[in-house]
DNA sequence: CTGAAAGCGCTTACAG
DNA sequence: CTGAAAGCGCTTACAG
């Protein structure tokens, strides 16, 4: 027994047949001899064959596998249930076609780099907020993508949510409550977007919280905004911060669950009661939202379905059927406990 | 432009040079003169050049990839936030050391078969709790493993946690409490392993327990078992049922966290005050269960340094540095809220 | 029923 | 500094 690992060319050599024969003994059985084939078999069970699947792959032009081209390391995105509930949508479409889930973050920090090294049928792209070349380069490459969480570009297939919609619900809720000290607790966009302003999925809930607020007379100038990175810890860091402040708000926006979570637990260890004392909004309506004490009153965004679309239509795209270039999802208001009039 | 996609050869007919040529300037420039570069990459810009993974990785014998092959469907295992945290600590290791992760489920069922079609340089295994041929499947393909969550396989590396120990530190530190009427809320092992016992992770949690009950002169036949499916809502379920029936316990010992909220959910709902009236513990000590109410009483076990260690034995492997054959992990018991004396 | 050949796309010794 | 050749491991038309 060599330390090498065996090849077809070995198994052939050994059972005295041609490499042909050796493929056909696994993947064609029909065409050759029963005799033929269990001599092939047997000596790559002794030689401890199994046909490589780059040679394969290569062969076939497919790999039978798509690729999650993710805007940061794996163990940020991991971290993070948003992720966990999106992939899970997209698993759901590769667990019914067959197809394996390559997690491909950034290559020394630039996504751009990434792209070109992952042995994938085709790419879903997460958060891509500003277009930096990866576009260009995935068409380069030659291989269909979905866009997700992105600003539109044009010519590239994309499913999204009504982000806008959505906030533009929640802050007008609030408003219509009564509220009129706000606080929205935001995530952090991170340092490269500030410069030209806010991108993708946070702009344009930042626009439609704007929406609502011009319709009440108000500007963001009257919200209280606070940026912190998605983790339950940050959210109750921040929300301490904001009630040891001046001027306290009376509701809490929050532009995700996680955060939400973290005002809560800060409020309830301020004993500041939810919701009649301060309200308190989410968004992405997580599943343990409804089982949050109070529930939580969210906007529902249809995580696992933008998953499953995108796996959808990458997979269509990849088997040369239909085109789907843009689909906008819809949200929802959930209203639950943890919101009510101001004091 | 051809819908083709440019090989190295389309580019080197264009630029006027060999193949080779086209390979050093985007991988070796010091071996080509700068003008012949130049013109090489001008030319794959202009045809839309990208080299192709796949032929790279058959050309290197390697992959930069590693797999994860999951007992389960993608769906379910991106449910369970165990998954999560464990492959947010492999997510660490490729992140460090630019790896990318292929989700690797079953095909067609069968984990044995999804084995010769992933192009990675090496499998963590995850839950392999009966072994049916997989590690003879994983040495013939020749390609280094780590198996976690299993039981051990002799010259199998592994990465374990002291379940044993664990469910008998929190068993016994509710008996010692006093409690005697303990109810048992454990993961339904899946209709194949039944036939011959318990395996892996769970069969080690019991016989934990069976000692701790050994050492109180009580059996397993004093504990109520139920088994379900790891979701908060069989866990509440399960509960519900659970205090509905004759004996009702003083104690509610869970082998997971999720379950464990699923019980505290039940419990509120039926006005049962906890821990007052009844105690409730958990197994693995997730972040939310320091943020849950009461705060959870668990055993902690350190899934994401698993994931972590997995994936480092297995990177060192591939790179043919030291062999670490087994690794088992310490738990160790949180005390919380959700625990006190019967009452 | 079986084999020799071509080729998937790449890179790296080897000559010049 | 540059090119022709070999080869990574596979499969599938094409002959026989």
């Amino acid at each position: 027994m060599s330390s090498r690992k065996a090849t077809s060319n070995d198994v052939a050599a050994a059972a005295g047949v041609s490499r042909s024969a050796v493929s056909f003994a696994f993947n064609n059985p029909q065409r050759i001899s029963v005799a033929t084939r269990e001599r092939i078999l047997a000596a790559a069970e002794r030689l401890g064959y199994t046909p490589d699947p780059l040679g394969r792959m290569l062969r076939a032009g497919t790999t039978n596998s798509i690729g999650v081209l993710l805007p940061q390391r794996l163990a940020w995105i991991l971290e993070n249930p948003y992720y966990s509930r999106f992939l899970m949508g997209a698993g759901q479409v590769c667990d019914q076609e067959g197809y394996t889930l390559l997690l491909t973050p950034p290559l020394q920090d630039s996504v751009l780099k990434a792209i070109p090294y992952a042995a994938v049928d085709g790419f879903v792209v997460c958060g891509l907020e500003a277009d930096r070349g990866e576009v260009a380069e995935l068409s380069r490459r030659g291989i269909p993508f979905v866009l997700i969480d992105s600003d539109r570009v044009p010519g590239a297939p994309s499913v999204e949510v009504d982000d806008r919609g959505g906030a533009h619900e929640v802050t007008r809720y609030l408003l219509d409550l009564g509220h009129r000290r706000l606080a929205v607790l935001s995530m952090d966009p991170g340092a490269a977007v500030t410069e030209r302003g806010y991108r993708g999925p946070l702009a344009r809930r930042m626009a439609g919280i704007a929406d609502a607020l011009a319709e009440c007379d108000l500007t963001m100038a009257d919200v209280q905004l606070t940026e912190v990175p998605v983790t339950r810890a940050e959210g109750y860091r921040a929300t301490r911060d904001l009630m040891a402040g001046g001027r306290a708000p009376t509701a809490i926006l929050a532009l995700s669950d996680i955060l939400a979570y973290g005002a809560v637990d800060a409020l309830q260890e301020l004993a500041i009661k939810v919701p009649s004392e301060v309200s308190v909004t989410g968004f992405d309506d997580l599943s343990e939202s409804a089982w949050f004490r109070p529930r939580l009153t969210t906007v529902r965004q249809p995580i696992v379905t933008k998953g499953r679309m995108a796996a959808e239509f990458l997979i269509s795209a990849i088997r040369g059927e239909e085109q789907h270039p843009h689909q906008v999802l819809g949200t929802s208001l959930i209203v639950r406990e943890s919101t009510t009039k101001p004091a």
